[in-house]
DNA sequence: TAACTTTAAATCGTTTACAATTTAATTGCA
DNA sequence: TGCAATTAAATTGTAAACGATTTAAAGTTA
């Protein structure tokens, strides 16, 4: 690549992972508006489909987001009723969130999100998953915070 | 894929470019915290060092972004002194963003960047490439807005 | 055990991001 | 020409996102 060409803006891996990002989330919006959700809120159903209850501190790592940020997306969540949070009895620094019944019973309602939203990326599920454990490796080896 | 994998958080493509997305803008703070830009700025920076003067549409369209997400970034860029922004004469609707000097200079101070941040990803040129090429394959067969 | 350190979550301030609406200029066409 | 439709950017409202700080609980140690 030519020197000149370092600061193209087509050449940047970041922006080209940064608006694919925007705009695959902007196609979950037809499908999360269903469940009145959005994508944010979306993530951290799936980590607590998995694992529930679990603690703050252990969804924020797995979302990578931090407190400042998760906080206020579980007090939204838990308004409408998706969760529960309360402290941990043998440390009540930590906070337990927990699904309620409406919030598991959403479950089946996303069930069929994955699949149509494979389909509207047009990549086949091979392609999908070479690109998905690809930006598993880099993620991994980026130098942490 | 066993059909309850569906919904797990780490097969979803989706997440995977999301955080790749948040954890690369993340280590080009130290470097725009010097020129006392955002990530925003930057990309906007880049374009307009590729191309200056420029409308403000075609600004946000090769960002991605919209005019709620740009009014405000341009007019915090013009405060800083790094652009102008001015009405067309031939239409007044339209607005054409321009470099300052100042605007213009910071190009030299960023030149060192893109290579800097290369080797944060750990990731050889060849890598960065073909991972940044198939990103655009997906970003251009994505269903558009 | 009292003071210091560490840890966890909440809070605060700033910046993005986008959908939806508004305002104003231009274009199309009856 | 005059009015409806379109277009461009700004505005409004809401939701992230994160750095930095604060508050409070728990752990450490002198």
């Amino acid at each position: 690549m030519n020197n000149k060409d370092y600061l193209k803006l087509d050449n940047q891996l970041c922006f080209a992972v940064y608006t694919c990002s925007k705009e695959i989330i902007r196609l979950y919006r037809p499908f999360l508006d269903k469940l009145g959700i959005t994508y944010t809120h979306y993530i951290t159903l799936l980590v607590l489909w998995e694992t529930d209850p679990i603690p703050f501190k252990k969804l924020c790592n797995h979302l990578y987001l931090d407190s400042g940020t998760m906080t206020p997306v579980l007090k939204s969540m838990e308004k409408k009723g998706l969760l529960t949070r309360s402290r941990m009895e043998n440390d009540e620094r930590q906070i337990s969130i927990s699904l309620t019944q409406l919030g598991r019973e959403l479950k089946e309602q996303a069930a069929t999100i994955p699949l149509q939203m494979l389909c509207r990326t047009q990549l086949s599920p091979e392609e999908a998953n070479t690109l998905r454990d690809t930006l598993h490796r880099l993620l991994k080896r980026l130098p942490q915070a």
